[in-house]
DNA sequence: TGTACATCAGTGAACGCGCGTTCACTGATGTAC
DNA sequence: TGTACATCAGTGAACGCGCGTTCACTGATGTAC
């Protein structure tokens, strides 16, 4: 039966936040549009009043997916100073946590693989989180303004591949010691920044 | 009809060697077996006298994958030594080539996102693949033994996380300067001594 | 403000399709004599 | 070495299943008077 638009705004919203936490976990083609609407408490056969196509589902919560991301880093940001906020973003990406909870985490590691199989609106979405997450690390990063951008391509370079590869390992100890040695290269950002 | 032992060995490795390729372009559950089976000039059907499931499949080309590439990399570390060997594996993972064709490429950017979903046989194999590399890439490098491992990882970490996000960012542009920037980062080996 | 009616978000069954897997069958291969 | 027969790699149809998508239907919402 019929709802409220803001009941239907708000199931909008629930169904992309759901798709956004899936994607991460199981990356897009293990995505089923009846699981999403399940786990937002609808049936599947509604799902098309909210979306053409699960490729448009798929660009909406990729977007998504960074825009929750990009919002925390920025208030910390705000809260703590840039330098300091990358700081804490660098150590969190690199952790534990990160490691086992894709759903929380990166796209880039987690479904940055699909991404070139999927259409172009899918590609756009994850072309403007790569470029906005970029742009907030440079901000961060203690270096003349020539050098930054490589150096946040750099930065951005070691910790997914550090992510992929400690999670693809398939063991325990070797992932930690890809994390560990992760850390270590990228050092403190002062370190950094006297290379 | 029933062919000759080495009529069958042939298969399986053609089957094999299909399914090594496909995987990196398609990534695990973008590969069929009908797919695999056809391009191999064979019925989907005569696949259960080969393989007792899709997933011991997937883990004999994962074992393949890696195979294929530590093969060729030894061949070549015998040749010219094992520091301009690296040299020059480093050189082509971060080449436009290698952006655009997964399927002769690295597994860890092409599908070692899908690893963790994987079974315990896949996740093996692909965590001896990981290992082996990193041991015939520290093999490379100039450093005292003490440092090696550590560098060693860092430097697998920058060349999967360029190419993952490069693939990923969707824009060619942005790719292609993903590429230089890690290039530049990982320097010549020379300076990376020297780090 | 109250009523009558059009709208449309959500339901649940159905669709065609491709998937991994199974199986009865075929006939060349490999083997026992 | 030659023959008779068992084996089994490969075929092609079939299976149950879950997928993305469609649709007739329901009944609360939103609106026109």
């Amino acid at each position: 039966m019929r709802v409220s638009k803001e009941t239907m705004e708000l199931h909008h919203q629930q169904i992309i936040s759901i798709a956004s936490e899936m994607l991460r976990e199981r990356g897009v083609q293990g995505v089923s549009l009846a699981d999403v609407m399940q786990a937002a408490g609808l049936t599947h056969g509604g799902f098309y009043r909210h979306f053409n196509s699960k490729e448009a589902l798929v660009a909406k919560a990729t977007s998504a997916a960074f825009e929750g991301i990009l919002d925390r880093l920025e208030k910390l940001a705000a809260r703590k100073g840039s330098t300091t906020a990358l700081e804490d973003y660098v150590s969190g990406y690199l952790s534990q946590k990160h490691l086992e909870k894709p759903s929380q985490g990166c796209p880039i590691p987690a479904f940055g693989g699909d991404i070139a199989r999927e259409d172009a609106e899918v590609r756009a979405a994850f072309y403007t989180g790569v470029s906005r997450l970029l742009e907030w690390i440079e901000a961060g990063l203690p270096f003349p303004e020539a050098e930054r951008k490589g150096k946040a391509i750099e930065l951005l370079s070691v910790m997914v591949g550090a992510v992929v590869t400690a999670r693809a390992s398939g063991d325990k100890a070797l992932a930690i010691k890809i994390l560990a040695h992760a850390r270590q290269s990228v050092g403190s950002l002062a370190q950094l920044c006297l290379r």
